[in-house]
DNA sequence: ATAAACCGTGGACTATGGTCAACGGTCAAA
DNA sequence: TTTGACCGTTGACCATAGTCCACGGTTTAT
C-alpha cells in the first residue's frame, strides 16, 4: 500500500503521514523496489494513525503517543518498566474521564438551567 | 487580588494569566487605581483559569474555551443557539468519554496479556 | 505515447500556546 | 529610605503539529 491510499484509508494528508513517520511513530514500511524509491506501508499502520488522530484530540501529544505505541509492542523486554508505564497512563486516562464528566455536568447543568427559564418565561405571564 | 497572586492560586504562570486574558478568556478585571496601572482580578477567574487548563489537557483549543465560557454566560440572549452548542459541546465530551475508556481497554488489555506472560514465565520450569 | 495523477525530498510557512527578557514604574518591608 | 519583589507592555523566542510548494522522477489510464 502506498502513501496516498493509506493516508486516505486514514484520513488524514500525505504530509501527515510522512511527518509520523519521520518521527518513528510508524513501522512496517519498507521500500521494495529498486526501479523507485516508492515506499510499501503496511496495513498496521491504518489503526496507528487512527489511533495517534484520536489520542490527539484527546489532549496528548505526539511524543506521548509513540512512547504508548512502543510500550504496546509485545516484545517489550524491560516488563517492569512497561507495567509501571502501562498503568500510569491507565490511570492518567482515567483522570481524563472524570474530567470529562465533571465538564459534562457542568455544562449540562447550565443547559436545563438555561433551559427551565426559557420555559419559566414562556409559560409566565406578560405584565 | 492581584496577577501574581491569582497566578498562584490558579496554578499557571502570569505571562499565561496575560495571555488568556489578552484573548478575552477571562473577566471581572479592573485597573481600579489611578496612582498606577495595576489591575484587579476577580476571584472567579481563578475557577475559570482552572477550567480552562483542564479543557486544554482533554484537546480543546482556548478558542474552544473560549466558546464554551462565552455560552455559559447566563445572560445569553441568543437561546436556542446557546442550547444547539451546549448540546453538541455535551456530544462532543461524550464522544471524548467514549475514546478514551477504548483507549484504556486497549492498553489493559495489553496489560494483562504481558502481565499474564509474565506468570507464565516465571511458573513454567526451565528447560 | 502522453497527460494526469502519483511519489520522495527538502525547505519554507503557518497557527497555537506558551515562555522569556528588558524596560520603566510601583509597592512593601526593613 | 532603600532594596527586593512586584507590575504592565512590548517584542522576541520556542516547541508542537501540521500544511504547502517546487523539484524531478514514476506510474497509470487513455
Amino acid at each position: 500500500m502506498r502513501i496516498g491510499l493509506i493516508a486516505e484509508k486514514a484520513g488524514v494528508s500525505r504530509d501527515t503521514v510522512r511527518l509520523y513517520e519521520s518521527m518513528g511513530l510508524l513501522t512496517g514500511i519498507t521500500q521494495p523496489y529498486e526501479y523507485n524509491n516508492y515506499k510499501e506501508y503496511s496495513e498496521e499502520n491504518i489503526e496507528r494513525i487512527k489511533i495517534i488522530r484520536s489520542m490527539k484530540t484527546l489532549g496528548f501529544s505526539l511524543k506521548e503517543c509513540k512512547e504508548v505505541i512502543s510500550n504496546i509492542q509485545t516484545d517489550n523486554f524491560d516488563k517492569d518498566y512497561q507495567m509501571r508505564f502501562l498503568n500510569s497512563k491507565i490511570d492518567e486516562i482515567n483522570q481524563k474521564i472524570e474530567e470529562l464528566v465533571i465538564l459534562r455536568d457542568k455544562l449540562e447543568g447550565f443547559r436545563n438551567f438555561s433551559c427551565d427559564k426559557e420555559v419559566v418565561n414562556k409559560i409566565k405571564p406578560k405584565e
